[in-house]
Parts: structure tokens; sequence; C-alpha cells
DNA sequence: ACTCATATTGAATGATTATTCAATACAAAA
DNA sequence: TTTTGTATTGAATAATCATTCAATATGAGT
């Protein structure tokens, strides 16, 4: 029992990370975007929903454009951690770690229509704001190369070399930025199971002996 | 000589479109939203590109709101004649027509930066104007289902059987909107030759027979 | 030249919204 | 309890914009 309490010292706002209300406020956002979109999203909204006032929520951020950035940072983090893991995973052969990849893409964390709503929200705005453009591009290179890395070693292993790794990763790529979208337009058509399923069917047609690929 | 001039009736506006400032007004939309974004894009700004009164751009179209719907449906409609000619040209056999569709969607007219923002600036409204999806949801469909029809006489000249038509068709789809986004982010590297080499292997890979898909 | 209908203007209006800031609540230290 | 520094409020401000509309230009028909 007996949880120490906070025991902030005097320098709580050292690093803003460590506020509930920040959290609360980036939260608030994401929620607002996707439930009204960028355009429509107003400060006020925001506070509102995070149960703080909308003078606190600038203060709070400096700017309407700042808190935007951090959700933004937020989301692309969170995706990020979730692939992260995966390719750091010792105990997964190869294959494995693509399915494991093809799966984090397309579960219920992250391939959700809110969040793609508020991805592609933010990339909308990418050629104008270039503070948007940097956050998603560094990320996207990391897992860009590491995918193709990962590739690499599964065309060794069956010995493929008809299509390069490059290209099977760039395939996949636009693949599931492509069904993102359309996930967006009809969510009941583009499942988690026929997106899971169609990039599956892919990798089989590519990797006849693996049966793996469902 | 002495070519007759307009000779326009009294029912000059019977139907708007004929008129030269709705187009003005149309183009100077899609220019302005490429240049600074949807959020960013104003009445003001864009009846200076037009070279007309701000009063008149919004006298003419009624509200912004229409005047933005008329531009996506302008563009939508661009789109659906480029690709509605290649299906309809009796002159090209399956395989043939495959390859012309992927140069359209690649080509300059359709795949350039400038239109691909307008695009996903809509895109990025869908969820929460039910008018900008039924626009682009329609003929989505009719893309979808021609391209369905078109593969499955390419799968059986070439007697292709593990990946049905849907399958194939709805991976080329996916791509596509895949690496337009791409195009956005980093056109340089996602080049029109990249995309259509890419999916051209993607192609090449199914039907190992069929030399075309170079 | 005059009339009349339509096209076009541009200034005024009103709504929305990010941002600011003086006032207040709060909580720890004395 | 009082002091003091920080957290939070909410009302005021100022900027931006879509929309309106009375006024004017235009040009065809008489």
């Amino acid at each position: 029992m007996n949880i120490s309490p906070k025991k902030i010292s005097d320098h709580q706002l050292e690093d803003q990370e460590i506020s509930i209300n920040h959290q609360k406020l980036i939260d608030a956002t994401i929620e607002t975007i996707a439930k009204r979109g960028l355009g429509d999203t107003t400060i006020a909204q925001v506070a509102k929903k995070a149960m703080v006032s909308q003078g606190y929520a600038n203060f709070r951020f400096k700017s309407k454009e700042n808190l935007l950035l951090s959700s933004l940072k937020f989301l692309s983090d969170e995706y990020k951690n979730s692939w992260q893991r995966i390719f750091e995973d010792n105990n997964l052969d190869p294959v494995g770690r693509v399915i494991k990849i093809i799966e984090n893409d397309f579960s219920g964390k992250i391939a959700n229509r809110n969040k793609i709503a508020v991805w592609v929200s933010f990339y909308s705005e990418v050629k104008f704001r270039p503070s948007y453009l940097s956050i998603c591009q560094k990320q996207d290179e990391i897992y860009s190369s590491q995918m193709e890395k990962l590739i690499k070693e599964v065309n060794i292993l069956n010995n493929q070399s008809f299509l390069t790794p490059r290209e099977i990763s760039e395939t996949y790529l636009s693949m599931v930025d492509g069904l993102w979208q359309r996930i967006l337009f009809d969510p009941k058509m583009y499942s988690h199971v026929f997106c899971k399923d169609l990039i599956k069917k892919y990798f089989r047609n590519i990797y006849a002996d693996e049966k793996r690929f469902v």
C-alpha cells in the first residue's frame, strides 16, 4: 500500500512529457481529428474533450501548430515502437518476422479507421508543412530499410532471385499505404482479414514453398 | 473568316458548365489547394488567381463548399476519362490494355505532385464529408470492376490460377494508391519510371511468360 | 441613345477561432 | 496561518474568412 504519491520535485516541468495533462491533450487532439477532421479541429474542442480550459491548452503547447505536431509525433512513435519490437525479436526467424509485421500493420491498434483518418490528415499537409514531413519521413526510412534487410534474408533462405529485396519491400510498403487508405473509404470491404490475406497471398506467390503465408 | 461569335442565347446560364469563369475558378481552386493545402485555401486567394472578384466566386458557386466539390468532381472526371478510353480501345489486347492502364496511372498528367496533393487533401476529409466520399467512391467502384474483368481475360490467356482476378486487381489498386502517396513524400525517389517498373515487375512475376511486362 | 437584363464588383457584416493575459485557485514551505 | 510560486482559468482581443448585397458595368435589343 501507501504508494508514494508523485514526489514531484521543483523541476516538475523540466521535461514536458511527465505531465498528465500533456498526454490528455494529445489524446483529445487525436480523437478530435478522427471525429471532425484536421480542418475542423479547434483548440476549444480539444480542450473541452481533455477537460481543461482553452487558455491552458494553448499555454501548455505554446501554439495549436505545436499541439498538432506533438500529436503526430506521438502517433508516429507509437507505430514505430510496434514494429521496432518485431524487428528486434530474436525468437523469430525471417519469415515469422514478416508475418508478424503484416499482422501488426493490420492490427486493431494500428489500422483502425480513426487512426488512419488522423494519419491521412497529416499526410495531406505534408507538402506544405516541412515539420510534418520530417517526422513521417525519418521513421519511414528506417522502416523501409529494416524491411528490405529482412526480405533479403527471406530471399536467401528461399532462393528467390527474380525480385530484388528492394522491389519486394517497396511493393509491400505501397500496398500497406494503399490498403490503409482504402480502409478509410470502405472499412467493411477492406477488413483486416482481407488486407492481411491479400498481402500474404502476394508473398505466397513469390515464395511458393513457404507454407506459412497461408 | 468571320467566325460567328458566340451567338449566346438568353439561356446562357442554363448549364453552368459553359461559362469560362466557371472553369477558371475550378482551375484556380486546384492550383491553390496544390500550393497551399486545403486548409489554407481561401476564396479570396482562389478568386485572385482566377482574376475575378471575391464576391463573384461566391456568387457563382453558391458556397465555398460547392466550389471545392465542383473541383473534386472535375478532377475525378478527368481521371475517369483517361482510363475509360483505355478500357474501350478495341485495338488493344488484354495485356496491352493493362500496360496502358499502368502508364496512364503514372503519366505526368495524372500522377504529378500537385494533383496528388489535391487528391489526398480530399481523401483526408472523406470520413467527414459524405459528398466527397460519394464522388470518389462511385468512380473507384467502376474502375475496380473494369480492372478485375480485364485481369480475368489476362488470367485466362496466361492460364494463371493461383491468384484470382480480384486479388490481382485489388493488389494493383492498392499499390497505385500507395505509390501516389509516396510520390507526395519523395517525388525524386518515386519517379514515374520507378513506379511503373515496380508494378510491371509485379505482373511479370505473375505472368512469367508475358515478355511485355518488361 | 436608351432600356433592361445580366455579370461583376468590392466593401461591409458577422461568425469563428487562435492567442493573450490578468485574475484566481492551489499547494507546499515557513 | 501566511507566504510564495506555480497551475489553471475564462473573458477579452485581434485576425481571418465566408457570405451578403447594394452599386455599377456591360452589352444586346430597340
